[in-house]
RNA sequence: GGGGGCGUGGCCUAGGGGUUAAGGGCGCCGGCCUGUCACGCCGGAGAUCGCGGGUUCAAAUCCCGUCGCUCCCGCCA
């Protein structure tokens, strides 16, 4: 590099356009660029300069014959290095135009050239589509941020922010802040906490939702709340999920179900009609839990494929095959997956769909391939020719498909399944691309029974209202007690989840006794609410939206950490920051905190 | 908490007990080049193969441990 270069001020110099905005109309306009240098391709006396900014690249053209001040500067410049450039603009010939570039009909011809900043060689490129590491990519997120994809991905999330406070406020709902410093309570994930300066020994809690305040706010008469709020959860991480996460958080008063249904239905559709352009359906298909399950064999069907779990217990009972016969005598069934295609596939690729099948958590797989010769299956001589067809015509299986059959108890079976279902769409590569599958799975039940601690659970959040023809259940049959609550699914992702809330003091005391808090408890815990529910509170309901998974899908990306600015790393760790870090002794003084060396 | 994968110049990677093997691409440095757009051509610098230990006559390569990154299970109302 030159040692002896001196970055030159920016002074009066401002810029006219941004490096995506020229178009040949603005061949002739004196125009003013400010960037970063993405290439540089040095000709001798003609130097090309490719200058981009967040939205996009501007060729420049150096001329030693008619700028050569310019041109001389232009030499020394290196990859990053932040330039201004006045010109004008100038239409390309035909054989240079760039059909590639927004900009590429134009080219800058640069009169005069500021360097209003140097860059050291970098520790990742910028310029080129390289899979880098990503530990690396966190510790320089400025640099890779730079890079055109993340500056889509921000931009996306931009669009999609604004295009979801444009609708709620078209909606009457109001962007009201809840505390970030909140009360730790019980269920739910780890929370992650704030020791308190001026009340040693305890502690703030960083709120996992803003549930509580958006309610209050209801009972407060706010009638339509929505946040974009940051939630906290300290649990371990996946790619589609952090520490500190983003959801879309409103709430509703005197509203039912099909109220909010409605409203996300329409937030959505404005948000893909904003963001990407794209149409949705008016309303989203709908599914019962159960169905889900027992079809799909997940609470968030992937409706992209629309491979299913068929129940073929009452076909193959009686056929004499031991494995099926004892799996029914023990009241389990016996499901079955139509592979698309795969009639022909060998010995060695059956046995790696078993494999696959063990990791799903079934003990074995059977096969039936209907080939244009016939059926080929282990079980034929249990099954039989028109058994199998007929097995075969149930499922809807033609001639090249192949079924696998698979036994167990009914959960088990269903969620084991329901993974080979992914698992065979993914190896076989049967997602299509670009489609948007939405679905609200509804009649959650409201409570799950949790074997490790020998209790109830809420399945939602125990807040959630149970459905009105299902309440008289509670005190009886409470695993049978429906819940008013809603999940929206988008292509196998939890996208949303929401319901119906209780507002009545009574009924939320019951519904925390069941999973085991008692009147003193709920009172210790959550006394503000059930005071509040006790002041006039409205009927009212609400879900959030998992902003981040939403602008991932939207974007294209599987990870989550791709549309977040500053993510932290499957440790919790941000790699830039360092943080979590040490803190001096005094800030725990401060806190009357005391390390505790391990062990 | 458990399991899997990965770690080789600044970046991406090849190699997988020895015979001149640390090779390639990008970037970096120097030179040439007036229509390139992943410009091209010529030359050059730069790595004790994450770290520690072991096996061996010999380890980037095999083994153990450890650290880091990453994915999955548990967990995430």
């Amino acid at each position: 590099m030159n040692p002896e270069f001196r970055p030159e001020p920016l002074a009066e110099l401002r810029r006219t356009h941004r490096c995506g905005d020229l178009r040949r109309e603005n061949s002739g306009d004196e125009v003013v660029l400010m960037g970063w240098v993405h290439r540089r391709r040095d000709l001798g006396g003609l130097l090309f300069l490719d200058l981009r900014d967040r939205q996009g690249l501007t060729q420049c053209v150096l001329n030693q014959a008619t700028s050569p001040e310019a041109f001389a500067k232009a030499e020394t410049l290196r990859n990053e290095f932040v330039v201004a450039v006045r010109g004008r603009v100038a239409e390309r010939s035909a054989e240079t135009r760039n059909p590639n570039l927004p900009t590429g009909d134009i080219e800058v011809h640069a009169e005069d050239l500021r360097i209003l900043n140097t860059a050291r060689p970098l520790p990742l490129q910028v310029a080129e589509e390289q899979n880098v590491e990503e530990g690396l990519r966190m510790q320089y997120r400025y640099l890779d941020l730079r890079r055109p994809v993340m500056a889509r991905n921000l931009a996306l999330r931009h669009r999609l922010a604004k295009a979801t406070r444009d609708y709620l406020d078209s909606q009457g709902f109001y962007e009201v802040e809840t505390p970030i410093l909140v009360a730790s309570t019980p269920e739910g994930a780890r929370d992650y906490l704030v020791p308190s300066r001026t009340r040693p020994g305890h502690f703030y809690a960083l709120p996992q939702s803003p549930q509580l305040y958006k309610q209050i706010l209801m009972v407060s008469g706010v009638d339509r709340y929505f946040q974009l709020a940051r939630c906290f959860r300290d649990e371990d991480l996946r790619a589609d999920r952090q520490p500190e996460f983003t959801q879309i958080d409103l709430e509703m008063s005197f509203v039912g179900m099909e109220d909010v249904l409605a409203l996300v239905e329409g937030l959505m559709g404005h948000v893909f009609q904003e963001g990407l352009g794209l149409e949705l359906p008016d309303r989203f298909r709908r599914m019962s839990h159960a169905e889900a399950m027992d079809s799909y064999g997940s609470d968030k069907p992937d409706l992209r494929i629309d491979m299913r779990l068929h129940d073929v217990s009452g076909l193959v009972e009686g056929c004499g095959f031991g494995v099926f016969q004892a799996a029914l005598e023990e009241g389990a069934r016996v499901k079955a997956l139509v592979v698309p295609g795969q009639a022909g596939a060998s010995r060695k690729e059956q046995d790696a769909l078993k494999e696959l099948a063990v990791a799903a958590g079934l003990p074995g797989l059977f096969f039936l391939a209907r080939a244009a010769d016939g059926m080929k299956s282990s079980l034929m001589k249990f099954l039989g020719e028109e058994k199998a067809l007929e097995i075969c015509q149930a499922l809807g299986a033609e001639v090249g498909d192949l079924v696998v059959l698979a036994a167990g108890p009914r959960t088990t079976l269903n969620t084991a399944l329901g993974r080979l279902r992914l698992d065979f769409a993914r190896r076989y590569d049967l997602f299509p691309q670009d489609r948007f599958e939405f679905l609200w799975v509804l009649d959650f039940p409201l409570y799950s029974w949790n074997s490790d601690e020998n209790r109830l659970e809420a399945e939602h959040h125990p807040f959630t209202s149970p459905l009105p023809e299902d309440a008289g259940m509670l005190e009886t049959e409470p695993l049978k007690v429906r819940a008013a609550a809603y999940d929206l699914v988008l292509n196998g992702n939890e996208l949303a989840s929401g319901s119906i809330r209780i507002h009545q003091r009574e009924m939320q005391e019951k519904v925390l006794a069941n999973i085991g808090l008692s009147v003193e408890q709920a009172r210790e815990k959550f006394g503000f609410l059930l005071d509040a529910f006790e002041y006039g509170a409205p009927p009212h309901g609400g879900l959030a939206v998992g902003f981040d998974r939403l602008v991932a899908l939207c974007a294209g990306e599987t990870s989550i950490r791709e549309v977040i600015a500053f993510p932290k790393n499957a440790n919790a760790v941000d790699m830039m920051s360092g943080a979590p870090v040490v803190v001096d002794s005094e800030q725990l003084d401060v806190l009357r905190l005391k390390i505790q060396p391990r062990d």
